[in-house]
DNA sequence: CGATCACGG
DNA sequence: ACGCCGTGATCG
């Protein structure tokens, strides 16, 4: 009786000073010269039109004339809409460049502009700037496409800044159903039942894909592709949106997924600056070190072998050294850290090896390859942010992933020295602490949880005083164990994994359980009743109406229902912190824009934000991204955010 | 290209 | 079978 069903993204329970930044989709600077609608626009001056019609004619194959005319077409209709499907020399949004644009209006026209194919007719990139940045950059004309966060990046590059994007299919198909197939030839399938090109063709013309490079084919051989699938776009659009509201998570889209797509296009154009000195003198450190290591273990293994190959590491502790046999994996005996922990007592091997793939690790994935990713333009690093990267809605990251530069081990937490900020600027930084369990809180009800919240107390130390009865001084073990189970919880894990992540055994760790539930009984009650909606509705579901469908959970196998289950309870966890989040970075973005335009956005990880700012509004910054991060959506627990200021992203922590 | 391992949340 | 969500390096 007491849950929220979908609530309005929108809807702002606690009157707050910010200016609703998620009220229409997000528009960027508007363009300098009043807008013209597109269709009382001249269409290009005579002298393009007339070297488009040579570079057409110029080849026999390719009736240029025609191409012309169905590009007059699309202009003169795009008023009402436009489909744009860049095509591209691969799939990398960073590295990869323009090969042709093709287009669409809303009555079904398209057209294909090559701009760089190997062999042409191409069209002058003067003439296309000319004939398209005009329509492109009317945030008056709303554009439809697929990833339009990429090809923001892709057409800004060429210089056709685009503006006015009103819908994307790549983001729209995630809201519906995460883990749906989300390529246009997909939703082309499944939506609207259409069929693009024949596979084979669609095959070899896919940008990149396949083994056809797309910029080797000709302009008529891409258009057929490209002109068919831009074609889809709008329809597509149109059965997307209907998708939306028929769910009820037109909110979530346009409120929230839209916005958001701007807010991590600035993002990953503003990059973060990286002291490339720093990690080069790890890396020499970390060379001696491993070579050192190398040296004792293969002394301690009676000769060399592969440190790096789980198999020969297995064959060498397992049957040459003989030590005792733990976990087994597929393909044979597990040599995971958990593993050589226990046989660290055992054999010095084991544990040298543990330092080894520590440093092993840290070396190939950060020290060395973290340089590799600087552009040299900037010198700085620009990740890619993935929006329908985790099905529970959290963003992912990569080329280079920054959601996972180490933290936990002050060793490889050095590493965040590298990220720094630029001469007379600071870096700021934002955590929400513990959001996961407040939300959990919040979605449960329980008394002793959402008190433990509202006093401000450390979660883990009530949660383990609830448990054990404790009093007075808490013994810090106990609080850590308070913490795996808070952890293990909201994870759906069993007495097993309990038993062995705190070391304890089987009945213990059942009896701590059944200790945790009798303190938290509403907890319990929420984790039944997640599974028991989820098995009803078909899907797990956020606090912003996400979806996650879980078919498993009515037909799978004993193993899959059991993983389904689990995931239903966990998914409106994480979701529901994923959706804070993102609410959180559109609200600070767009404050930001308003109060503190010297400072932008860099960085998310889960539950951390960062920020640059010239010294002198830091601290206004700072108060900034507090203030929005807590107060973007209130719920029956505070929501609280740690900030810290530094040059370096260690020094924020 | 699947499996394993390790880094983050 | 036994803990959720990712990305990336490496092996075979």
């Amino acid at each position: 009786a007491d849950e929220e069903p979908v609530p309005d993204v929108g809807a702002r329970p606690a009157p707050a000073a910010a200016p609703s930044a998620v009220a229409s989709p997000a528009r960027r600077a508007a363009p300098a010269a009043a807008p013209t609608p597109a269709d009382t626009r001249p269409f290009a001056s005579t002298r393009a039109v007339q070297s488009a019609l040579d570079l057409f004619e110029s080849a026999a194959s390719d009736d240029g004339e025609e191409r012309l005319a169905r590009l007059h077409a699309v202009r003169a209709r795009a008023l009402h809409g436009l489909a744009v499907l860049p095509v591209m020399t691969g799939d990398d949004p960073r590295r990869d460049t323009l090969v042709g644009l093709a287009l669409a209006a809303r009555d079904g026209s398209t057209a294909y502009v090559p701009l760089a194919h190997a062999a042409g007719p191409n069209v002058a990139a003067t003439d296309a700037r000319e004939w398209l940045a005009p329509m492109l950059a009317d945030s008056l004309v709303p554009k439809v496409g697929w990833d339009l966060k990429r090809d923001r990046h892709v057409l800004g590059r060429a210089g056709l800044p685009i503006d006015g994007i009103a819908f994307d299919l790549h983001v729209a198909s995630f809201v519906c159903d995460p883990e749906r197939d989300h390529s246009l030839e997909g939703l082309a399938r499944d939506v609207l039942g259409l069929a693009l090109p024949a596979p084979g063709d669609a095959a070899a013309m896919k940008p990149a894909r396949g083994r056809v490079r797309i910029e080797t084919l000709s302009p008529a051989e891409a258009a057929v592709w490209a002109e068919s699938a831009v074609g889809t776009m709008e329809p597509l659009a149109e059965a997307l949106r209907a998708q939306l509201e028929s769910r009820e998570q037109w909110p979530l889209y346009e409120r929230l997924e839209h916005p958001l797509i701007d807010v991590l296009g600035d993002m990953e154009e503003a990059g973060i600056l990286l002291d490339r000195g720093v990690l080069g003198t790890m890396a020499a450190r970390a060379a001696t070190e491993i070579t050192r290591l190398e040296a004792e273990l293969y002394a301690l293994a009676g000769g060399p072998l592969n440190l790096n190959s789980g198999p020969q590491l297995a064959k060498l502790l397992f049957e040459t050294l003989k030590l005792k046999t733990g976990r087994r994996t597929k393909t044979g005996f597990s040599t995971d850290q958990a593993v050589l922990e226990e046989l660290a007592s055992e054999h010095a091997f084991p544990a040298r090896l543990l330092e080894y793939r520590t440093l092993a690790k840290l070396k190939s994935t950060y020290f060395d390859a973290l340089p590799l990713e600087v552009d040299p333009r900037d010198g700085r690093v620009h990740t890619t942010y993935e929006q329908t990267g985790a099905a529970t809605g959290r963003l992912s990251s990569s080329r280079p992933n920054l959601q996972n530069i180490p933290m936990r081990s002050p060793q490889g937490r050095e590493i965040r020295r590298a990220f720094v900020a630029p001469p007379d600027a600071m870096l700021v930084g934002g955590d929400y602490s513990q959001i996961e369990l407040r939300v959990m809180a919040h979605l449960s009800g329980d008394p002793g949880l959402i008190e433990a919240f509202e006093r401000g107390e450390d979660v883990h130390v009530s949660t383990a005083r609830r448990v054990f009865g404790v009093e007075g001084d808490l013994d810090p073990g106990l609080r850590a164990r308070a913490k795996i189970v808070n952890f293990g919880v909201m994870y759906g894990m069993g007495p097993r994994s309990l038993s062995q992540q705190m070391g304890i055994g089987l009945a213990e760790a059942q009896e701590f359980i059944r200790h945790y539930f009798q303190a938290f009984a509403k907890v319990r009650e929420f984790l039944d009743r997640s599974i028991e909606e989820a098995r009803e509705r078909g899907y797990a579901v956020t606090l912003f109406g996400r979806r996650r469908y879980l078919p498993a959970l009515a037909s799978g196998s004993g193993g899959e229902r059991a993983m389904a289950e689990r995931i239903a309870v966990n998914t409106p966890i994480q979701g529901s912190a994923a959706d804070l989040m993102k609410l959180a970075m559109v609200r600070v973005h767009a404050a930001l824009k308003a109060q503190v335009p010297s400072a932008r956005l860099l960085l998310q990880v889960h539950d951390e934000l960062l920020l640059e700012a010239p010294r002198s509004d830091a601290e206004l910054a700072a108060q900034v991204m507090r203030q929005e991060m807590e107060r973007c959506f209130p719920l029956r627990v505070p929501l609280e955010v740690s900030v810290g200021l530094g040059r370096t992203w260690l020094d924020v922590h």
